[in-house]
DNA sequence: AGCACGCCGACT
DNA sequence: GTCGGCGTGCTC
């Protein structure tokens, strides 16, 4: 064993070349590994690597060279010790300075490997070049010094293709030069073998497919409120100054046609602007609408190709696109000269992404608008309360109301309907109630049409206690439990779980008889049937609407009033805007208030609300009627009164007591393993060793759990959590960043998962 | 992500 | 006694 001056054996001994100044790529790996590193760059490739393209690298032990995304140059002395970069990826930059920001922001922010991070943001047939074509440029072969040699005699063909090419110093396609010159492409051929023409190829873009459909402008005027708004966006984006503006207005008020003229004065300065959707599936209608008002419009949805995807980013990224409406990845758009980023619903779960990184697409909006200085629109009927308490608190966020709806509708009318004195008066098991199948019946003798809105799938049916009314709950998710008829078993549908029905409920001082509370869609559709076999009924679920192309269907088939009655699970209440619906019925509101989350009244808030506003492009004023089995709760009372402002201050005090967000930031730190023992003793060591940094450094934080996780058992893991609460996200990512250093918890922490701004605790 | 190092069960 | 299982940790 050589100690560490043996120079015996000079294969152990690194020559310690001169120290250099010389050009260090900083680096950070695609694969799950957290950290720069930096390589040396060769001469060979001195230019070609820059920051924001991909190279492969040396890495680790591994025996190929590795993909790294190059995140900065540096002039450095380095040593021989530093191993050199074997090649460059990309003759692109994939991400530019501005992007690449972003990027390291994310990677902190989300607890995300940084090459991960940059990877998630650059689609992958954008990185293979998916759809170019290869170029080959010919020109002419550089002239010989040696001038004094008489010219060689040249054919008529030859000749020909020399003097086209010496009026095109730029070159020429091999096709072009074949057509112009009047030469076979083998002639050509055969002269660059003779080193008379040089060929260059490169990788080209086609053009990229056109998503223009322009259709006509509206021929009503913009109300006071939307002037004023469109005024005040306007002038921020005009302003170039960094700005978050709520635009704050029930369905119907118009928000959309804010966008839009927006959107038009930031394109009118020559710059591009980028709106956030949060399912283009489920919006189909909108965004049609918003495109058809544009010119060079970009639609980036899940059903575009890969060819489609890399074609369009490269027109983006050379502002050949300038209007590109998205989801969650839409807003890594490349613009070069963005001048406004929309972020419609932006209180919407579906803005989180799931996977690592688990950004929200709002606050990667937001931070992306910061950096480039630009407003920022948030739109919604029922903000988020982060972004409701921000607009309280913070100076460069700034509400903007539509308080009025455009046609001077009048808000539907929203009643309830405890279903626990509704079973108690009706004889047998109804599932609509009496004042549902009045609203019904009302809406079908007016020729108009109805959507009822239901929670859960299947024909199936939850376990109530006959006494004390308590549902069945599963024993890891606390999730209300689903009876299956076909095995007799209680299953719950977020983990799984199955378990023999008990015959007594299970609350010691109850033991009632359990009894089934059907609630499934096909359970309401016999039920709607039976009571209604004249009306034409049509059902939308996950188990129904397997494709886009279903949900179209029924979409045109609704609008065209071939269905009288639109059944169907929360899908239904988004993006659906018909002039005929003037019901609404929400079957049972329970379910969203049985999650065990702090944001269970916001999203009953906000469910209500949404589907509350399908009625309201009724001429006659709508009516919803809304089932529930818990009585009326705050969240459902101020539902009723169409009262958001009311609900936000009324839940933030909630919030503020309860120390939940946003007064405070969480981050979820998830343990998933095989056995549940192993879970539960990684989880609570873990979150030990934090609880004691965080003491140690007297950071006012705090960890609350272990506890096991609802959702355990995913996947065949058994999963605990628990989270770290600081009191502001400055704070939070101090603490992840310090965690991070001292490898208590980094991304690749063995069995663990960290979700920063949870939407769901589910 | 790879790949090596390290410490416990079935073999020529 | 070794060969090899995969659990743990590091990679400029």
């Amino acid at each position: 064993m050589p100690h560490e001056s043996d120079t015996s054996n000079p294969s152990l001994w690194i020559e310690p070349r001169e120290s250099r100044i010389a050009p260090v790529a900083r680096v950070s790996m695609v694969a799950a590994v957290d950290g720069e590193y930096s390589f040396a760059v060769p001469d060979q490739l001195a230019g070609r690597v820059e920051p924001g393209k991909r190279v492969l690298v040396p890495f680790g032990k591994a025996r190929e060279p590795q993909p790294a995304f190059c995140i900065a140059l540096a002039e450095e002395a380095w040593t021989s010790t530093l191993r050199p970069v074997a090649d460059v990826l990309d003759d692109q930059r994939l991400i530019d300075d501005r992007l690449l920001e972003l990027g390291r922001w994310m990677s902190r922010y989300y607890f995300c490997p940084l090459g991960r991070t940059l990877a998630a943001m650059v689609p992958e047939p954008v990185r293979s070049q998916s759809g170019y074509r290869t170029v080959r440029t010919v020109k002419l072969a550089a002239v010989a010094p040696d001038s004094s040699s008489p010219p060689p005699k040249l054919s008529r063909q030859r000749k020909a293709v020399l003097d086209l090419l010496a009026s095109h110093a730029e070159g020429m396609e091999i096709d072009e030069l074949s057509e112009q010159s009047g030469t076979s492409p083998a002639v050509i051929a055969t002269m660059i073998k003779a080193g008379l023409l040089t060929v260059e190829t490169r990788r080209e873009a086609p053009p990229a497919p056109n998503f223009d459909c322009p259709g006509a402008e509206p021929a009503f005027e913009l109300n006071a409120h939307q002037r004023a708004a469109i005024a005040a966006i306007a002038g921020a984006a005009a302003e170039a100054t960094f700005k978050v503006m709520l635009l704050f207005g029930v369905s119907g008020s118009g928000k959309t046609e804010v966008y839009i003229h927006s959107i038009r004065s930031v394109l009118a300065r020559g710059r591009q602007a980028i709106l956030l959707v949060p399912e283009i599936a489920l919006t189909t209608q909108i965004v049609n609408r918003l495109a058809s008002r544009f010119e060079d419009v970009a639609v980036i949805h899940s059903g575009l190709t890969g060819v489609q995807r890399s074609l369009t980013y490269t027109a983006i990224a050379r502002g050949e696109k300038r209007v590109i409406i998205g989801t969650r990845s839409a807003v890594f758009a490349p613009c070069p000269d963005l001048g406004l980023i929309v972020v419609d619903e932006e209180q919407e779960p579906s803005y989180k992404n799931q996977q690592s990184p688990r950004f929200n697409t709002r606050d990667v909006a937001i931070k992306r608008g910061q950096l480039l200085s630009i407003p920022v629109v948030l739109g919604s009927a029922t903000p988020s309360l982060e972004t409701w308490y921000n607009c309280q608190r913070l100076p460069h966020f700034q509400r903007i109301d539509l308080p009025s709806r455009i046609a001077g509708l009048p808000m539907p009318e929203v009643r309830f309907v405890d279903m626990r004195l509704e079973q108690k008066q009706r004889k047998g098991i109804h599932l609509l109630s009496q004042s549902m199948e009045e609203g019904l019946t009302r809406t079908l003798e007016k020729k108009q049409q109805a959507v009822l809105l239901l929670n859960r799938r299947g024909y199936s049916s939850y376990l109530v206690c006959s006494q004390c009314r308590q549902p069945i709950v599963c024993p890891h998710c606390r999730a209300n439990m689903v009876f299956h008829q076909s095995t007799g078993k209680a299953a719950c549908h977020y983990c799984s779980a199955k378990i023999l029905v008990p015959k007594r409920c299970g609350n010691p001082s109850c033991t009632g008889t359990l009894i089934r509370f059907g609630m499934g869609t096909e359970r309401v559709e016999e039920e709607l049937r039976s009571k209604f076999p004249q009306a034409r009924l049509a059902r939308a679920d996950s188990d129904t609407m397997t494709h886009t192309r279903h949900y179209e269907e029924l979409v045109r088939s609704f609008a065209q009033r071939e269905v009288d009655v639109l059944l169907g699970t929360q899908m239904i209440a988004k993006g659906l805007d018909f002039p005929f619906v003037s019901f609404v019925g929400v079957v049972n509101a329970d379910t969203s208030m049985s999650m065990p989350d702090f944001r269970s009244a916001e999203r009953t808030f906000q469910m209500i609300t949404q589907v509350a506003g399908r009625a309201a492009r009724a001429e006659a004023g709508g009516h919803v009627v809304v089932q529930s089995l818990a009585g009326e709760s705050a969240a459902l009372q101020f539902a009723a009164r169409h009262d958001y402002v009311g609900f936000a201050g009324h839940e933030l005090t909630q919030r503020q007591r309860a120390g939940w967000p946003p007064f405070s930031r969480l981050a979820r730190v998830i343990i998933s393993h095989r056995s549940v023992n192993q879970a539960q003793v990684e989880a609570n060591r873990l979150a030990e060793r934090i609880r004691e940094y965080l003491a140690h450094h007297a950071l006012t934080a705090d960890v609350l759990g272990p506890q096991s996780a609802p959702l355990s058992r995913l996947r065949n893991a058994y999963r605990f959590d628990f989270l770290i609460r600081a009191p502001h996200a400055g704070r939070l990512m101090e603490i992840l960043d310090a965690l991070r250093a001292n490898k208590i918890l980094t991304p690749n922490t063995r069995f663990a998962l960290v979700d920063v701004d949870p939407v769901a605790l589910l």
